[in-house]
DNA sequence: TTTATTTCTTATCTTAAGTCAACGATTTAA
DNA sequence: TTAAATCGTTGACTTAAGATAAGAAATAAA
């Protein structure tokens, strides 16, 4: 998995060996298994995972209810910037949809890399950038559209993601009840 | 005007005489009229715009129907970073809402910025990281709550917007017509 | 394998949002 | 200062989502 972890860094700057070494070493990989929670609500956290397999919910508690609010995948970054920046414990937990490998980036550590690797700031800024614009991207998809745009929008967008997640995840994601999710997905193959 | 933007500033860093000369320099001030866009769906852009005075508006067109997707006030950033990142056309504009003040922060003179004062690329890295937590929180405030909560929400959260914009372009910012934002007002007040 | 749990669907009923049309009230512009 | 837009509300009707209950299907566990 560590090559895996190299790779995917290589995928947008080349790496020197001391670099890498320093990478491999900081930021460790761990895994998880299915139904494991990487990041309970409620914590302060330091740590941000970023995804080499497998599949992560965010999702959290409301009235008893549990509601979903992200899936992350293979690349992509688990990080709750509104504990990490704030220092507020986290409104979300974060858990395993199934088993599950990532590299832990423990904010300090990262730092520090930062202090002997002074490019990887700007890198850093452009990838949380590039997060922000998807995330912007997704309130505004979830603002203009209805639930049943929005499952389509997902099937055509994400259709691995209906595949790999139970659907009344899926539903709870879409911002409605499973039963309402199931008679979408009716009225559109009766199209 | 520009008092006021270094003042902003110098809420999160002691800036140094250069360090404020260059500033000024390289990120000029700009006044904008009510109804003015600042930013138009469909343009490539470089820009990123810190308001000081006003109100901008995100929105775009669905169906030819405008739908908002964001308010900025007063020491907020406007930035449409699925742009900017990845350099593709705005799926949005932006429009002022009222007479507004901002500064236009170029890309380019930004990247030149950094390199004559690189710390100034963490406190980058660390305000982007907290426009994605807000914005992480907004999304998942919009996928759990019902029309009507998020409407409370925004009232006890932001109760000034809604003396500062009209009730449809907020009825459109919580997802739901003109018609509806009023049924909900009008039952909230029946309570 | 058998049992238990989770997952998905269906039906009924209630509630809320969308649509269309109309009407004052307010603001803007000519 | 009129005329024209814009804005907010209300009513009637349609459509879709929430709540509750029940049952079938699939999956996991004993």
């Amino acid at each position: 998995m560590e090559r895996r972890f190299i790779e995917y860094i290589s995928s947008f700057t080349t790496l020197s060996k001391e670099e890498e070494e320093l990478m491999l070493e900081s930021y460790p990989i761990k895994q998880f298994r299915k139904g494991d929670c990487v990041l309970e609500e409620g914590t302060i956290t330091q740590d941000t995972f970023l995804i080499l397999e497998g599949c992560i919910r965010r999702h959290c508690t409301v009235d008893g209810v549990d509601k979903t609010t992200g899936f992350f995948t293979e690349g992509e970054a688990v990080a709750e910037f509104e504990s990490l920046s704030f220092n507020k414990p986290t409104t979300h937990s974060y858990s395993c949809v199934e088993d599950t490998v990532a590299v832990v980036v423990n904010s300090e550590k990262e730092k520090a890399f930062y202090k002997r690797f002074p490019r990887f700031e700007e890198l850093a800024r452009m990838e949380t950038e590039k997060m922000l614009g998807k995330n912007q991207e997704q309130l505004s998809n979830f603002i203009t559209k209805s639930p049943e745009e929005r499952y389509k929008h997902l099937l055509t967008n994400k259709p691995e993601l209906l595949q790999r997640v139970p659907q009344h995840q899926i539903a709870s994601y879409l911002g409605v009840t499973p039963e309402s999710l199931s008679r979408i997905r009716k009225r559109i193959s009766k199209k």
